[in-house]
DNA sequence: AATGAATGAGGATTCATTCAT
DNA sequence: GATGAATGAATCCTCATTCAT
């Protein structure tokens, strides 16, 4: 039998080694022999199924990406329907998210997305994903449910950055006050958002 | 006697040459050469004056942030007293902060922080100057001003980073949608927040 | 499957060209680039293969002190018993031991034993091989072989250094002072050495 | 008053910077600005002094060769004559010379001699002189003293390799070595040397 | 006399990437 | 598919040295 379907698996191997080569170095400042070793392969290998550096990152912050939509999914399955933006707040502050890695890999993001048009589609993306989510969930609850959504995920992009650089601790404070804004909206009557 | 107090001026200038080199590149991705040719002086200098890379980028962010403090406090001189905060948000999204080497070195500020000491000090100064600053302007206003502050500064932070990474025109948007939180938070009668 | 095996080819042709460029240099001030590419290859792959300068020099090193062993056991190998101690110091004062880039390598390496433990380590080994070889020559005809030899071994190395600041010629006068000596110690019936 | 005779005073302030910091750092990689500081002084003003590195490190070097020179002749001075040989032996193994700053500097000495015509003569003062006060010590007592002084000499620079190499407390052992060496010279009867 | 200012030149090292096998 | 081999290009940093004042 010839090895068949090695491409997945090196791949997968490979966007598995990025993360935790970035958590370890707290950067981007990771070389690529050094993920490749990790993964168990040579270097040259990862250029040949990646294309290069910055696309091997790319497939790991889109993996860290649909890890974290996974975990929004599953949090939204077991809510109940006027605790659905609560879930997705819970989500987004769960440990999973401050682990190193995540936390370098989400910085690293930030940066590229200047420069690397596919690094901004991804994000905006996310982005997208994230404000209909949270519509969806508010939709129901309030007047204006886009702006809304947007507020909170901008809240909670903030909250993410102080807590990811105080440590991780504050997650559960950055939760509370997240959960805060989000009750408030809620009963807010009027309001001249946007 | 040789040529005197040259060392701030050149240090001056080095400051400004990275921030623009900064501007110009997206990223930290700027070499120490470059930015000396830039400032009209050889790379030699610029390592003589401030002992490497991360020193110069150091000096540059703390400029940057030395600048928005003298912003919000123009602002805040020129504000009645319950518009203190507003005046905060709107020197927040001052489209000097939207300048494209202004949201490259606070990306860069921001990888950086996850590693380095000093860059993580100075972000804590930042962070605690401007929750003091918001503290102050809600005391009279609100019950848990503290609270209250670091809400708004999380959202500030949030919004910045989405604004800047869609077009800075957004910036208005993200004003308008900081001070509906402040309103929000003003006229909250009772909250649970924390 | 890729080219295999270069390594030690590699390896061998770096160790080479640092001793001739070190004779031709007279000192270790020699670049690594210089030495990469008297050896044919870039200066990327001689840091690949040592991971840096003083590896590569300590490499140089042991392959003379080896070669050295081999020319001393060789001699050995062809003396009368009673003129083994005498073959050592022939094989010391050899022609080959007076190369230019012997001598500067010799030098470098004793100025590098000041700092570099491993340079030290080798250096001591060198010494103990010395000495032992020459206490094994002694050992039938000389009451204290040890001491003996310890000082035929500094007299070596002292005759050593003034042969290579003069010129190569005196290696002679070198031998014929040192084989002098060793006369003098086994012909003396009692001496208080030590 | 204008300040006069500054010259001899930083000449000498330089001087003994040298050695201490070649002795700090445990080599000649030293940088002119370091010794400069030390001696309380711009590297500019070491520079109109000296003309250039080699020149301090050369007039550091003299100083140490003029220094053990009193040494000996001190020595020399208390000596009766037929200890004169023992004496000078004694004076090059005293404490002083190990100091590590000293030896970092003979060191050094010996590579820079290899290609500097200056230090090359330098050391060939050092020898003739060496040789020179052996062999007046030894005139009255041996046949040939002319050779057994330069014996004694090249032993004593190998003795002092070694000690240098080991640790210092080594120099007695040494001391002790080179007058056993001296003694049989003494007693030999007949002997083939040169 | 003395020095702050300034630099040119260089040098070790790193790394993404390519290629022959 | 897989990799050892190989490198070009870049970058930070160091330092002896010069010069204007």
């Amino acid at each position: 039998m010839p090895k068949l379907g090695m491409e997945p698996i090196r791949r997968d191997a490979l966007v598995n080694a990025t993360i935790a080569e970035i958590g370890a170095a707290g950067s981007l400042d990771v070389t690529v022999s050094r993920i490749a070793k990790r993964a168990g392969m040579s270097s040259a290998l990862a250029h040949h199924y990646f294309g290069g550096k910055e696309q091997i990152f790319l497939a790991a912050m889109r993996r860290i990406l649909t890890d974290f939509g996974a975990e929004v999914r599953a949090e939204l399955a077991t809510a109940v329907p006027d605790q659905r933006a609560a879930a997705i707040i819970r989500a987004s502050f769960a440990q999973s998210c401050f682990a190193p890695e995540k936390i370098s890999a989400w910085m690293t993001f930030y940066v590229m997305a200047q420069n690397n048009p596919q690094a901004l589609r991804l994000w905006r993306i996310y982005q997208r994903r994230m404000r209909s989510n949270l519509s969806h969930a508010l939709r129901p609850l309030v007047a204006d449910a886009a702006a809304d959504a947007a507020v909170l995920a901008a809240l909670i992009d903030g909250l993410y950055l102080r807590s990811a650089l105080h440590d991780p601790e504050t997650s559960q404070i950055a939760t509370r006050q997240a959960l805060a804004v989000l009750d408030m909206l809620l009963h807010a009557k009027a309001r001249p958002v946007q």
